[in-house]
DNA sequence: ATTCCATTGTTGTCCTGGACAAACAGATTG
DNA sequence: CAATCTGTTTGTCCAGGACAACAATGGAAT
């Protein structure tokens, strides 16, 4: 089978590709020299698979704090092993138990196995209980599979199998614990660019536990919505989560222009991988990276409101 | 309440906010004169909110066929004048009972009754059967949340709430219904870009029932991983799903270059409404823009293959 | 030593104006 | 009526420049 296509990618396969936008991806170009993409028969930018990939790894090294004049430049090597050093700088969450049912999925994801997947997953469950699951078992499963896809071990069709299969279980879990009247009232959604949703299923299904009424908006909505549906539900929080390759300089802005739009008598907490390396948010706006951090916010609302 | 916070939005919110490139938008306000958006203190483009709707009214005109020349420099009146006639165009599936669904679908969501709307579906799906409940009321129900949305009568946050709906509904049904010996084996999901999921959804619950064994490998799975999926999963057929507003000039070449990477056993259907404009795909190709012809495709399968 | 502030460097995003292939519409021809 | 040709439209890419927001740095003050 001869290559008959090119296997080289456009700017804008490669912006779609690893989320870093066209203008960047030129600046790095003339300030790094890194990528250095061939150019097609029109003299239009063409990059290599290798490029691509590299690309991805600087992206994530990048989410996870470093500055690009000291890593996009760098070799190969020396990439890989900051690559290999800031992954096992994450012991997280309890050890132990987890790490079986860890390797057990990622083997099932790479046998393409959903079914078997949700099974399992599901066993774990009611083995654990709600609470137990999400926070000693979903949590690290979560950062598990992303390492894996970035690692490249994981196709990204197979990390949206993972999604897919976790999703449903939360879903009817949730499903089976919402009581109208409960409260507090909270609405749990992202901001538009973050697509990431489990975050807030998993706080939906432990807050749900526990007797409060949640309202899940899924991913994406304008913060004008949040203000809209905020409103017409009623609710007494806003829970939005943002993960860690959610744009750090647009998380305060938006906090600053949700606070304003909604009464000073909702409170919100803001969640996820991307809330940690914040400080200083709005009044009445609370920062928990952490998910059991919820728990603990929803004691002492309760404990607020008589 | 002051507006404390600018209404404007910048070039990138209005890309982000209309699917319309930045480039794009420049280059419309110098050849149409519109937008014509104010300037912050920076001197960078700031779009008013009336600005933007008009954009998103245009780009649903170009979605239904119209070149920019023709409406981008039109007047208010004339474009909603072409929105309607547009809109009055759809006749669209066996009408009367569905009418009924349709508006206490668009009630429950404006009254956002996430629960009530799930049931109210649910009982519709009972009462009619998957097969007609899918291609006589949720595929109208389809288009008329949509028009609602670009009316602006409904916020992205309803139509979510509807897309979760029927999500849970039609994956319940799906796996209910599926067996893994079933032949043929079909694969659905979406190319990058093309984030709506329902079509695939949709037709996956019509061949279950048929008694095929679909996979549903969610969204935006790169053509790469399609064709790894395929052969992991040892499919008979490739569904893809393509939504009015993927862009129309990207379809053709993914589907050669995905035609290339399956084996010549691998069939390939290409349904949506993105689909219908298209003509001469690749070999073993087929294009099937209803819904209801992806069940001929089916018997038509199962004729040439004893 | 630690905290604070001011200065300096870095970095993403936006700008203008130009180029061009691909898609299209419409006329012309077989 | 179908097919081919031709001029126009249109989305995307390019280069190079500007700049605010952010991060780092190096003292000065506690």
């Amino acid at each position: 089978m001869e290559s008959s296509v090119s296997p080289t990618l456009s700017i804008a396969a490669v912006e779609r590709e690893t989320g870093i936008s066209k203008d960047v991806l030129r600046k790095w170009e003339t300030r790094y020299g890194f990528p250095a993409p061939l150019r097609d028969s029109f003299g239009e930018r063409a990059y290599p698979p290798e490029q691509v990939n590299r690309l991805r790894l600087i992206k994530r090294l990048m989410d996870a704090g470093m500055r690009p004049a000291r890593i996009v430049a760098e070799s190969e090597a020396n990439l890989n092993a900051l690559a290999l050093s800031s992954q096992a700088a994450r012991p997280r969450g309890k050890q132990g138990s987890a790490t079986d049912v860890e390797a057990m999925t990622l083997e099932m994801l790479r046998n393409e196995d959903p079914a078997g997947l949700r099974q399992r997953l599901y066993r774990e469950l009611l083995r654990l209980g709600v609470e137990r699951f999400v926070l000693d078992t979903l949590a690290p499963l979560n950062h598990a599979v992303g390492e894996a896809w970035a690692r490249g071990e994981l196709g990204i069709h197979e990390e949206h199998l993972y999604t897919e299969a976790v999703q449903w279980l939360l879903r009817n879990a949730i499903d089976n614990l919402s009581d109208a009247r409960a409260t507090p009232r909270i609405l749990l959604t992202t901001l538009p660019e973050e697509q990431h949703g489990l975050g807030i299923l998993m706080v939906a299904a432990l807050l749900s536990l526990r007797g409060a009424y949640c309202i899940s908006l899924g991913t994406q909505t304008p913060v004008q919505d949040i203000a809209q549906a905020a409103a017409a539900h009623n609710v007494d929080v806003v829970v939005l989560s943002f993960s860690i390759a959610y744009p750090q300089r647009r998380i305060l802005p938006a906090l600053a222009e949700l606070r304003q739009r909604l009464g000073e008598n909702i409170e919100i907490w803001a969640g996820g991988a991307g809330s940690a390396r914040l400080h200083s948010p709005p009044a009445h706006t609370r920062l928990q990276p952490d998910m059991d951090q919820a728990l603990a916010a929803l004691g002492e609302w309760r404990a607020a409101h008589q």
